[in-house]
DNA sequence: GCCCTCTATATTGTCAACAATATCGGACTT
DNA sequence: AAGTCCGATATTGTTGACAATATAGAGGGC
């Protein structure tokens, strides 16, 4: 049962966080039904901070609201997640390109650092995807923060990502191209180093596009049905 | 005053509704600390409701709250609102070519319709820069929607287009190159109805960049000041 | 036997009172 | 005289009760 781990400043964040993080890693399951007051009990809240926090996570998309009717976790299609990445490919690109230019070295330093220990669990834990997709988000995550662009870092770590983990902790995006994927977060980072915003952004955006035609032969191959 | 136009289906929706064309039409400017009981006798509320809308418009970006201080409409810096052009560049870009891929043909009539009207429009009424900001803002909705994207719509039409407007009001965006502005939409459109998503991408991508170095070039002359 | 209608119920939407906290003003100290 | 501490006040956060509506089930009609 997810809780808030760290203690919110308002009721109402807590709820959004508790939500939130079922939503994301499938405690509730996309298109499932849920009611306010099954919610209250489970999470000890009371209706009105939970009903602020439905309303935020309607605005950002996680859920689906009918007026009486209830509320239920929004379920993306195929090929709705495809069309995801479409939109990670042009927003990372330009996060990637803003980085390049704006990052502070010891921002890239520490960007260094993280790929180094994402090889590390791969090498060791071979099959834990879990851990690869956490290594995977942590890269992503520091690159948008990187651009200095508020907006972009509030919309690909607000909005984006949030749906996309939650299909990761059932697909795990990345797996079976682990290593290939690493080669091409070092060769991203490289272009970051040398300030060349223009290659880096081109490298994203052809990173993003492998993951989602990865995404997309094994949706053809039917090994993940959504 | 700024009243709901059609009747919402529930108190809260409407509460948004009235908050957020207050926020966009400059009724609430930004910067401006606002109280809940004062915007409760303002638009005939009761708190609950009031305060779910706060929520969404937080979550949206559009308010920041502080708890138990209040809540104030965002105030965004120039340079803020440069970065937000950055963005609409690449989205819209996206948007432009999957429009291209999947407008059906009477969409693309209607949108080469809108652009007529649009132009009688900067015959007729030359100086009126608000109609002409309704005409623009008419035409990336038209193309957003036409995308067939639905994330990328609602990111578009949800989040920054209500940024954007809410300085168009003040500034109007494309004052000083109307005719420069819909030939270029006239080639965006021309490329749509060729199918050429390529060059509808770069065609929207060089229209919102220079729209952008415009406002860049009125932020450095003085002439508006944000 | 199937479909439609109507009602009972459970769930959501709304409201007004209560509790907790930040801000502002005044008094005191240095 | 300036800064700091403290408390009164107004505002926000929360709670529980009330009202409105959609859903489901039973009953009747075709």
């Amino acid at each position: 049962m997810a809780e808030a781990t760290l203690q919110s400043q308002t009721r109402a964040d807590e709820a959004f966080d508790c939500l939130q993080t079922a939503i994301v890693t499938g405690e509730l399951g996309p298109g499932e039904k849920i009611g306010e007051l099954e919610l209250c009990s489970r999470f000890n809240l009371t209706r009105g901070p939970l009903r602020e926090a439905l309303g935020r996570l309607e605005s950002r998309g996680l859920l689906v609201r009918r007026p009486h009717a209830g509320v239920k976790v929004v379920s993306v299609s195929a090929s709705e997640l495809l069309e995801l990445y479409r939109i990670r490919e042009v927003m990372e690109g330009l996060a990637a390109r803003q980085a390049a230019e704006r990052m502070t070295d010891e921002e890239i330093s520490e960007l260094q650092a993280t790929l180094d220990s994402h090889e590390a669990m791969i090498e060791e834990a071979q099959g834990q995807a879990y851990y690869q997709a956490e290594g995977d988000y942590d890269f992503h995550h520091r690159i948008a923060t990187g651009s200095r662009n508020a907006k972009l870092a509030q919309m690909l770590l607000g909005d984006l990502y949030y749906m996309v983990r939650m299909y990761r902790y059932r697909l795990s995006t990345s797996a079976g191209r682990p290593h290939l994927a690493l080669g091409e977060h070092r060769r991203i980072v490289e272009a970051i180093a040398h300030r060349d915003g223009e290659l880096a952004e081109f490298l994203m955006k052809r990173h993003i596009n492998a993951a989602r035609q990865n995404i997309e032969k094994k949706i053809e191959e039917g090994v993940l049905t959504i």
